[in-house]
DNA sequence: CCCGATAGGTCGGCGCACGATATATATCGT
DNA sequence: ACGATATATATCGTGCGCCGACCTATCGGG
C-alpha cells in the first residue's frame, strides 16, 4: 500500500483523528484545522475518501439519520493512524528545518555540522 | 498572483531560501531538506520552476559554465520570501495542532481554550 | 415559497507531478 | 577502451488528483 498522502488526504485524516466524522463534518473539520485555508468541495472529498479507503487507512463506520437526513461515518484504521503519525512527524521536521532556515542568519554552526 | 503552492513547489522555494541554485542543485538540496524522501525528476522541477517565476516568487540568476558544464541558476525574490515565510507558518501551525490531537489525550485545557 | 444550511453523491475539465527520453561532458571502475 | 554513473540541461506524454458544477433531498427561517 503505502499511498503517497498529498496536503488534502492528509487533513482528512487528520480530521478523522479523534472522532469518526461523516463527509460533511469532514469538510467542516478540515476548514477548522486548516485555519479556513482548506475548504474541501464535494469532488475532493469523496475522492480522497475512496483513495484512504482503498488504502486501508480509512473505513466506513456505520449510519445514522439525524433529522431525516443519512449520516455516513468514517472512521480511521489502525494502519492510517500509523500514517497520520509518520506523515506529522515529517511535517513536523520539515517546519522545524525551514524554521532553521528562514529565522536563522546561517550561522558557522561549529558543533552540529 | 498569489498561486498555490504545492509540496514540491514549496520545497523548491526553502531550497533557494539560503543561496541561489541551480537546476540539479536543487534537486539535491530539496532530497536533503526532505529527508530523501522526496525526489524531484526533470520534468517536476523544470515545470515548478516556470511556474515560480511566472508567479515572481523566483528569477533566473546568471549562468556559469563549471567542468565544461553549464549551470542555470535561480534565486527567491523578496515576495518568493513573503510566500515562503507565510507557507512555513501555515505548515508550523498545521503540525502543532496535529501534534495536539495525535499527542494530546484531549486534556480540558483550562487556560488556552 | 424560496433560500441557505445540512447531507449525500457524480462528472468533466484542468493543472500538476512524474517518468521517459534526449543531449552533452566528466569521472570512475573494469 | 568501454560502459556505468554523476552532473546538467530541457521537453513530452500520461496519469491522477483537485475542484467546481451539478444533482437529489430534508429541515428551518424569512
Amino acid at each position: 500500500m503505502a499511498m503517497r498522502l498529498t496536503e488534502q488526504a492528509y487533513l482528512v485524516l487528520l480530521a478523522l483523528a479523534d472522532q469518526p466524522r461523516h463527509g460533511y463534518g469532514v469538510v467542516q473539520e478540515v476548514r477548522e484545522l486548516s485555519g479556513g485555508s482548506v475548504r474541501l468541495g464535494a469532488g475532493t472529498l469523496y475522492g480522497v475518501l475512496d483513495r484512504l479507503v482503498a488504502a486501508g487507512y480509512a473505513e466506513a463506520s456505520g449510519e445514522v439519520v439525524v433529522d431525516g437526513r443519512l449520516r455516513r461515518y468514517y472512521r480511521l484504521t489502525p494502519d492510517g493512524h500509523d500514517a497520520l503519525t509518520a506523515e506529522t512527524a515529517r511535517l513536523r521536521d520539515l517546519a522545524r528545518r525551514a524554521d532553521r532556515l528562514l529565522g536563522g542568519v546561517a550561522r558557522p554552526a561549529p558543533g552540529i555540522a
